[in-house]
DNA sequence: CATGATTCGTTCGCTACCTAGCGAATATTG
DNA sequence: CAATATTCGCTAGGTAGCGAACGAATCATG
């Protein structure tokens, strides 16, 4: 939102806004030929990385919202790349898993780290941390008016 | 997604990410009461300080695509808040502008400005011009890819 | 041990984006 | 001037994300 940049304040929280769907075009761009949105890629991602995860444990990892999480869950399971299955210990949670085809499939991906060190490769490691910093900063901030606003 | 965080470009994209949807959660948190969207807010911030603009002009402001400033625009003008008018130049074009009710409500709401002051309130001059500049580089690269891609 | 609070996953309904494709109007070019 | 290309706004269909509300399971407390 281009005219909000009035001040750099305002210009930091837009540039957040096209950072995140610039990257996220990168992503669907690149997983189009797979029929798979970036979401459900970082789901794959997480299964194939570090095995058969409690969903509640995934959405955290993740940092997406149960209902959120639920929806992607829902297409990975019709598509038979993902499990669902009961959780031994808490009847309420569920054991996600790849199944053999999603084992396959994620074979075949690409990796996607390619974007981000396209994005930011090259950026003086002390202006990435500063931006971090900002980024954190500010987001931390944010979420503490929404819990104000309660 | 916190995993990521292998490397600070992964960071620098998860916290663009969880800093703009935070900044939303306030925007809607804050006009919820007013039964307004973040979106429906720009549009209507707009036509308060700028006067009748056309649509097409409009969206490269705001930066939207037209599908997604068509379906705003349509719910505004459903509840009256503004008017789409036959634009005399050129056909195609349609000028917007603020209904009179569209102009007493905005007058009744708040001042959101003070998202943006208490998320980036504070922080370094410097810093805050890093982090634009460090996501103003990783978005254009981004949207270069996606070019390429094509 | 019973009651109440919390947690987990689901569903529903909503906003906000996008791409693709359409028809109509306008610009460009041979 | 006719044919072609572009632009503008709309619609359809998709993903991503949220909050609210719900049942079932579990935890905490009297």
């Amino acid at each position: 939102m281009r005219e909000q940049i009035d001040s750099g304040k305002q210009s930091a929280a837009a540039w957040a806004k096209r950072c995140y769907f610039a990257g996220r075009a990168v992503m669907d761009a690149t997983l189009r030929p797979y029929d798979l949105g970036a979401t459900q890629w970082y789901v794959l991602w997480h299964l194939a990385n570090f095995g058969p995860t409690v969903q509640r444990d995934l959405g955290r990892a993740l940092e997406l919202e149960r209902a959120t999480l639920s929806g992607v869950v829902a297409t990975l399971v019709r598509k038979r790349l993902i499990r669902q299955e009961a959780s031994g210990e808490d009847q309420r949670q569920r054991l996600l898993s790849l199944t053999a085809s999603g084992d396959v499939l994620w074979r075949e991906l690409p990796d996607l780290t390619f974007i981000q060190q396209t994005a930011f490769g090259g950026i003086d490691d002390a202006d990435l941390a500063t931006t971090i910093r900002v980024l954190q900063a500010a987001t931390e901030r944010l979420q503490d008016l929404v819990q104000k606003e309660k």
